[in-house]
DNA sequence: TAGTGGTCTAGACCACATA
DNA sequence: ATGTGGTCTAGACCACTAG
C-alpha cells in the first residue's frame, strides 16, 4: 500500500486499544460517530477531487479499494452504494465503476429541467452574448462564498430549442477557477458548459440547487428571447457546488414558457 | 407462517430445481430477472397496499421478515433500504420500521416546496372555497387514467401563508376514492389535505411530478390572491400517484411568489 | 435487560462484459 | 477464461430505545 493511501483506523477499536475511551466516552467528548463505510467514502471523495480518477475514468474496482484500505469488500460497496445514489459515480455490471462526466447525452437534462409540452425531449443550442471579467456584487459574492468585490468571470447566454431562443441566462464563476477562459473558447466549444468547466478547468458541478419565481419579462429578456415586454416567465436562480459543498456557479435565468416547462419530482 | 403470506422462491433454484429450464432458458423465455430483494420489497409493497400495516404504524421487525419470507435478515434490510429511501418507510434506530405519515410536522413541506424569501418555513392555512361533484374534463380524465365524464371530487382552496394568500388551487380526485368527502368536511379539517386522504380515505400519496410555468394571472386569481390581472405568476399542475404508480389526484394551483419560491434541488 | 435497527466481515455464487 | 459488479447468506458485534 502506498503511504499516501491511509489505511482506515477502525474507531472502536482504536479507541478501545488505546485505553484512552471507553465507547461511551467516545460519544461524549463530542467526536462524532462516522461508520468505516462513511470513512471510506470520504477517502473516496478525497480522492476524486484531488483529480486521481477523473471523470469518465473508471476507479478501481472494490477488491483493489478494500484491499488498499484494508476493509471488506463489503464496506468499499456500501461506500461506493452511496456516491452512486448521488450521481457521483456510475456503476456498470460486468465493467467497472466510473466517475460521471457531463460529457454525455444521458445525463444532459440533469441539471436542465425544462422539457418541451409535447414531443421528445430535444437538445439546445447555446450562442453565447458575452464574457468578461467582473468585480463580485454583494448578491452574488454571498452565495459563492466570496468577497464582494473579488474577480468574477460573467458569462451571458441564449439557449434556443430548435431553433427557438428560449433562456437567456448570466452565469458568474470565481475568477481564479477559471482562469484563461474567453468568450472565443465559449463560442468555439459545443456541448454543455459543465462538460467544458469539468475537461478546461477541473471543476465538477455535483449538485445544484435552484430557486423559482414568476417575473415579467423586461427590456434585456424581450429583446434577447424576442418576446412582448411584461411576459410571464419563469425566474431561475441557480446555485451549484462542486466537492465538499463549495459553492462554484451562480446562474440567475430567464426561461420562456410558452411551450416548455419546468419539470420537478417530489419523492 | 400463514397461509397468506407466501415464501418467496428463489428464482433460480426453482426452475431448475424443477428440471423445465436451464438457467440460460430463464433469460430467453423472458422470464425478467429480478433479484430476491425485489420480490420481497413488492410483498411489502402489496402488504401496505392493502393496509396490513397502516401509516404512522411501526411494520414487523426485520428479523420478524426474515423469518416469514423465508430470506435472511440482509435481503430484508435491502428491500427496506430501498422502500425507504422512497420515503415509504422510515427506520428508526432502537425502535423499529414505521409507514410514513403525512401527519408530521417533519413531512410537511415535502409535497409543498414553497419557501419564504427571508425568514423560516412557516406553516399554512387552508380555506376552501368549493367542493362537488363533477364530471372529468377529457385533460384531467386522461392524467387521472380515467374515462372523460366520469365521476370526479374537485376541490378549490385557498392557501394562506402568515395571513397573506398565496397560492390558488384546484384539486380533482376520482369519486369512488373519496365517497362522502364534502365542503363541512373540508372545513372543519385541520392539517395536510393529504393527511385527510391518508386517514379518512386510505389513500396514501407516495410521490409526484409537477409541470411548471409562468403565467399572467387571470380574473379568478387575481380576485382570490387580491393581485392585479397580468400579474406573473407560477403554474403548477400535479399528479400524484399511490402504490403501483396509479395516478389518483390531479393539481393545478397559481402561485404569488412576490415573497416566496419554489425549491428544486437538482443531484 | 431485551429488542430494534446499523455495521462489518467472509465466503459462495450469479450476471454481465471482454478478451 | 477472467474480471467486474450484483446477490444472498450467516454470524458477530455496535448503537439506540424502552421497560
Amino acid at each position: 500500500m502506498s503511504s499516501n493511501t491511509p489505511s482506515v483506523a477502525r474507531q472502536q477499536d482504536e479507541a478501545v486499544a488505546a485505553g484512552n475511551v471507553s465507547p461511551q466516552e467516545r460519544l461524549s467528548i463530542g467526536a462524532a460517530f462516522s461508520p468505516l463505510y462513511r470513512q471510506i467514502k470520504a477517502l473516496i471523495l478525497q480522492s476524486l477531487d484531488r483529480g486521481e480518477w477523473k471523470p469518465g475514468e473508471a476507479i478501481p474496482s472494490e477488491l483493489d479499494l478494500a484491499a488498499r484500505f484494508k476493509v471488506s469488500q463489503g464496506t468499499v460497496r456500501k461506500a461506493i452504494d452511496e456516491l452512486a445514489a448521488e450521481n457521483i459515480l456510475l456503476r456498470r455490471q460486468g465493467k467497472g465503476t466510473f466517475v460521471t462526466t457531463h460529457h454525455e447525452e444521458r445525463v444532459r437534462f440533469r441539471f436542465l429541467r425544462l422539457c418541451p409540452d409535447d414531443g421528445p425531449q430535444v437538445g439546445s443550442d447555446s450562442h453565447y452574448l458575452d464574457c468578461r471579467r467582473v468585480r463580485a456584487p454583494a448578491e452574488i459574492a454571498r452565495l459563492l462564498d466570496v468577497k464582494t468585490g473579488d474577480s468574477l468571470v460573467q458569462i451571458r447566454r441564449r439557449l434556443s430549442f430548435s431553433g427557438k431562443p428560449t433562456i437567456i441566462e448570466d452565469i458568474w464563476l470565481p475568477g481564479a477557477l477559471v482562469k484563461g477562459l474567453t468568450y472565443e473558447r465559449l463560442s468555439d466549444y459545443k456541448g454543455p458548459l459543465y462538460g467544458l468547466f469539468e475537461t478546461e478547468f477541473g471543476v465538477r458541478m455535483i449538485r445544484a440547487d435552484e430557486k423559482i419565481r414568476a417575473v415579467a419579462a423586461g427590456p434585456a429578456e424581450s429583446s434577447v428571447l424576442n418576446l412582448q415586454e411584461g411576459t410571464p416567465l419563469l425566474q431561475i436562480e441557480r446555485v451549484s457546488y462542486t466537492y465538499g459543498d463549495r459553492p462554484v456557479e451562480v446562474r440567475r435565468g430567464h426561461y420562456c414558457t410558452a411551450n416548455y416547462h419546468y419539470l420537478s419530482n417530489l419523492n
